[in-house]
DNA sequence: TCCATTAGTATTGAGTCGATACCATTAAGA
DNA sequence: TCTTAATGGTATCGACTCAATACTAATGGA
């Protein structure tokens, strides 16, 4: 095996991410505007918020807060002032945001994906993984995984609802379970 | 297993593209800048020329005209006429070019890639190769493999020297060999 | 009540990026 | 050989990202 195989691969790894960015071009969005999409689509209700996202994305707030704007007045994302906390407001998709989803450029990729077969996958996406926290980690940045393989996720209620949050302290619906989240802390 | 399992994979992807992408801004210089540096590190004399390097970032011409331009301000890419084809022009890193490559910001994420076990790095390098190479083709895209898994890759020369390539029929030093190319066809 | 913190906006300037048009050189055909 | 098409690269334009900085408004603690 060659003496610098991880260069080989750290160049791999960010050909594919230019390659997603460069055919993310489409429908008259750019590449982060795409990607704001897909987050708001994937982020559960604690983490529709511009600092969630720029965190999720490791921009500065400013350009998070420009391309949210942008996004705004093309009508695909709706801002609603957060009545707990007035300083912040809650980023939600508009029916055409869901529905330009459905053409996302991206889906190109995860038809290759598809293909793989199921233990590859699952190889692939564990070793990715690690590859990303190991990364975030030495930066203090979070993970942002999906709510149920959170140390606070809680399968039974005290009251009987389905999930529950103990950092948050808040009920926690099945679609709620499967989003990623902004307070996430793998942990079981 | 979840049923989007794939889009899993590829949202890690394109997080892990943005994490390489926003640690790239490093010393003074930009994104496109470090790829560039590395792909003139990288890419052997048949194709250290903005043609070929337009292909590997799959941007327009202008564009990457354009940024190496910059670079050349900067001092760190040297540019010199082609002899044999006078339209085209030889790219190749100063010593300050080299030297500022020492500090490449993408060094971080290949010592993380170097703990990975050799088996799993063998592993990830050629599912990343696959899904890479499947998008690729998709796109009517060049690979840029390295050299000696081409086709047109000979171990022996009938006059003896090392390698050769039959298909631009000139000999190949060892360096040309680990070398990445324009032309490459995986082939055997 | 004061003050530090947090959420988001506004502005500026450098530079990417795509698009288009352009120039020079080479290659192919008549 | 003359003409024409293709190729390698540059120049210019406008839209937009992006970092940096400064700002406003709301929150929360002392």
């Amino acid at each position: 095996m060659k003496p610098d195989d991880s260069k080989r691969i750290a160049a791999l790894l960010e050909r594919i991410g230019r390659l997603l960015t460069t055919e993310a071009h489409a429908e008259g969005l750019l590449p982060v505007q795409w990607e704001t999409l897909r987050y708001l689509a994937r982020a559960n209700r604690f983490s529709q918020n511009a600092a969630a996202l720029t965190a999720y994305l490791g921009l500065t707030k400013g350009t998070v807060s420009q391309t949210l704007g942008t996004l705004e007045n093309k009508g695909l994302v709706k801002k609603t002032t957060d009545q707990r906390d007035r300083r912040s407001k809650r980023l939600s998709l508009t029916g055409k945001g869901k529905s330009l989803l459905k053409r996302d450029p991206m889906e190109a990729t995860s038809k290759v994906l598809a293909d793989l077969s199921r233990s590859r996958r699952r190889q692939l996406a564990g070793t990715l993984e690690e590859i990303l926290s190991a990364r975030l980690v030495l930066q203090e940045r979070q993970p942002f995984g999906q709510c149920r393989d959170c140390r606070y996720f809680a399968r039974q209620h005290p009251e009987g609802a389905p999930h529950f949050c103990q950092l948050l302290e808040e009920q926690l619906s099945a679609g709620d379970a499967d989003s990623i989240c902004f307070e996430q802390q793998p942990g079981r």
